[in-house]
DNA sequence: GCCAACGTTGGC
DNA sequence: GCCAACGTTGGC
């Protein structure tokens, strides 16, 4: 199943994942989005990469979920932003996945043009007050966001 | 920076 | 269990 995930890119962007090649996706601190990648994103699901709070916000490519979920290390970190104190270690509370990089779009295609689109109506990204960092994407949806990422019409 | 929409917490 | 207060997300 194909997914979206946002990122903010002054704190995480595609060209950070591009360099890392492989990353965990930290911080997810919401109930629905955890159990979407703990109980359903499958390794080899294709994931549109989305640069949220950004200039211009929008799909800025593609990656792939990676191996298996793993707790999220950042919530036993005190330093961290994510640190939260009440998981219980025996059971860590938040999970991630791992994705790895796939491609890098000629240029973001923005949320404005993503709301325009025929083709992308019902969209779940798209609803009012949607704001699910973590969200399955149907498969005709996903096929229409790469095809405009790559520059088609 | 503003603020609408949503999620979580906690008093009762 | 209700719901007001508070915190967060994310577009603009």
């Amino acid at each position: 199943m194909p997914w979206l995930m946002k990122s903010e890119p002054d704190v995480f962007s595609i060209d950070d994942l591009e360099r890392a090649g492989t990353s965990g996706w930290e911080g997810v601190r919401n109930y629905q989005a955890r159990n979407f990648m703990r109980d359903a994103m499958k390794p080899g699901d294709e994931v549109l990469f989305y640069h949220s709070n950004a200039e211009p916000s929008g799909v800025a490519g593609l990656a792939k979920v990676h191996g298996a979920p793993l707790p999220d290390p950042t919530q036993f970190d005190p330093k961290s932003d994510y640190h939260d104190p009440t998981s219980p270690k025996a059971e860590p509370r938040w999970v991630m996945v791992q994705v790895a990089f796939v491609e890098k779009f000629a240029r973001v295609v923005p949320l404005e043009v993503l709301k325009a689109d025929p083709k992308l109506v019902g969209m779940p990204l798209l609803q009012k007050g949607q704001r699910l960092s973590v969200q399955p994407v149907d498969a005709a949806h996903f096929k229409r966001v790469v095809a405009l990422g790559r520059g088609k019409k």
